[in-house]
DNA sequence: ACAATCGCGGTCATCTTCTGACCGGAATTG
DNA sequence: CAATTCCGGTCAGAAGATGACCGCGATTGT
């Protein structure tokens, strides 16, 4: 009966894969018949794992919150995301996890295919960053839109625009796309009739998931494609910086094991000293990192880090006194 | 047959949980023959998930990696380690994995039962520390010697003690414990025969995992409170920083909104002005993250907070010019 | 070298259950 | 009202699961 064991398996990794199934999707995926796939649902249930099931024409089934957790089917990104994850939560940026985030490590670590664990470990090397000082985004949000725009749901909030109108949306979701600096949802505006990106930093007010929308695809197909256009047409820029760069007064070499290499390249200059710049804009956070080395060090450029550097001496100039 | 795939699952968390079993005492937990234990491990192998299998006096059975995750059993503790983990990962604090860690989040959200999500809100609010300035540990280490004392393996490793001294250990290890400040690993020394506890981040050369051990219980059965005894008996002062505590000259609730709550509380300090304090141990990125603020500001305490933010004003200084 | 332990896998008889096909019923949507 | 969808009953044949028994080979420790 492996049949049925991996089949069980295979349903429950579906489920929790998307959105809403009818029964026949199920059972044209799974390649048997729609009464098995009512019988298979029948067993998931009485394993504890409550699967919702709703008639009509619009009826489908979805995997809801039960008193048990289900056994996670992740893909080969989301077990790297959670090995990550729990490496950071486990070095003690988390209070009060920490050992069982090493222990939750060591069990997903033992069964990791050795091509994710590479991942894992070149990902992993890259923590902390320089960046984040962008807008703090409520994680639980995140997950509701991402849910979201995975089944298809449609989306009711209400917005804060550029100029700082108000406005109620109501949206049928796409995608969520992270810019390398924020977060951005794309989205269909049913009310007005469009595509639109919306700030998920801008979205207030209550956040509620609607009823089963139409699944849309964004023109062109791909949303981080479409949002990169809509950044540059609207004149938003993102990340509009330059780059930042510090003169250290420590070789390269020692420099580099202290700068994650990830975000920032280090060039020798001399003997004695090197330059350090961002790969990407650079940030005040960047300052606050080199700063941290605690070692003698100067502003190459831009002018405003420079500027950034001042105003921070003034004020922790006046935090002594 | 739900019993059938039940116990492939529950015979996969088993596997995921421990160590090696024996087929026997497989067969004891699952409540069936030998022989169907046999049966199922070959079923899990036909799965694509590979169980090793040693025979022998000390032979078992043990989940290795493969090509293909198995699907993750996780209990409840660890389940909201992954949950917290992922959102901080989120959340932007690593770079290159954010909307992987956002799907997965929703993935899992989906499914987390509510007891569960209760306590992941509570937690991912709580974080502690600026980026905790202690010891870097590496996850990969720590996740190695989770596994060591979860299997009951035997650990080589060289170690620097307290007093520079070098040394090579073989030990039985027992348990990884987190003070909150800095990780130990309790374990048996096989040469001293006598328990010893290790400074994680002491551990150096290569890390090598032996043999099968013998799973020992720390005297007292409470490795966290063994740990404790031996801190407080050999006088070493584990305890970290107290937390740092900085006056801003800006009214509380504006410092409110732009201080994320779960690193520092802020409290009214006058109409115009606030205290802000760290949730754990204060350190250097605190006193740069309120620099950052660009507000006129204070250092309360503790004097090493106000001494560190003289320190950084020297090097800032030079940095401009 | 020997014995004990343990995984491996074959066979057999019995028993359970799975599967697909058919059916009518109930809930939901439009 | 019609269409869609989930629900669950029944039936017969097929398929698989289980436990009991067996000998084999590998490993460990004496």
């Amino acid at each position: 009966m492996v049949q049925t064991s991996a089949r069980l398996l295979a349903l429950l990794s579906l489920l929790q894969m998307r959105r809403e199934w009818t029964g026949q999707e199920l059972a044209d995926r799974l390649e048997v018949g729609p009464r098995t796939i009512r019988r298979d649902v029948e067993k998931l249930r009485s394993l504890g794992y409550p699967v919702e099931a709703a008639p009509g024409v619009a009826g489908g089934y979805r995997l809801g919150a039960g008193g048990e957790l289900p056994p996670l089917l992740l893909d080969d990104a989301e077990a790297i995301a959670v090995a990550v994850g729990l490496r950071t939560a486990a070095t003690g940026s988390i209070a009060g996890i920490e050992e069982t985030s090493v222990r939750a490590l060591a069990k997903l670590e033992q069964v990791l295919p050795a091509r994710l664990r590479r991942r894992v470990n070149a990902l992993s090397g890259a923590t902390s960053a320089f960046g984040s000082e962008g807008p703090r985004i409520d994680a639980d949000v995140l997950a509701t839109i991402a849910g979201a725009c995975r089944d298809g749901t449609e989306l009711h909030f209400a917005y804060v625009a550029k100029d700082d109108k108000a406005s109620k949306r109501n949206v049928e979701p796409c995608a969520v796309v992270y810019s390398g600096y924020r977060w951005y949802l794309v989205a269909f505006d049913t009310d007005r009739d469009d595509w639109r990106t919306f700030r998920i930093d801008r979205i207030g007010g209550r956040l509620r998931v609607g009823a089963r929308g139409r699944r849309r695809t964004v023109p062109g197909g791909d949303p981080a494609a479409y949002l990169k256009r809509q950044l540059r047409a609207s004149g938003a820029e993102d990340s509009p910086a330059p780059p930042g760069r510090i003169r250290l007064h420590i070789p390269a070499a020692q420099a580099g094991r202290r700068i994650p290499e990830r975000y920032a390249t280090v060039e020798p200059d001399g003997e004695e000293a090197c330059v350090v710049s961002t790969r990407g804009a650079w940030s005040r956070s960047f300052l606050v990192w080199m700063a941290l080395l605690d070692e003698p060090m100067h502003v190459v450029g831009p002018p405003e880090l420079a500027e950034a550097a001042r105003a921070m001496v003034t004020r922790l100039g006046e935090s002594g006194g």
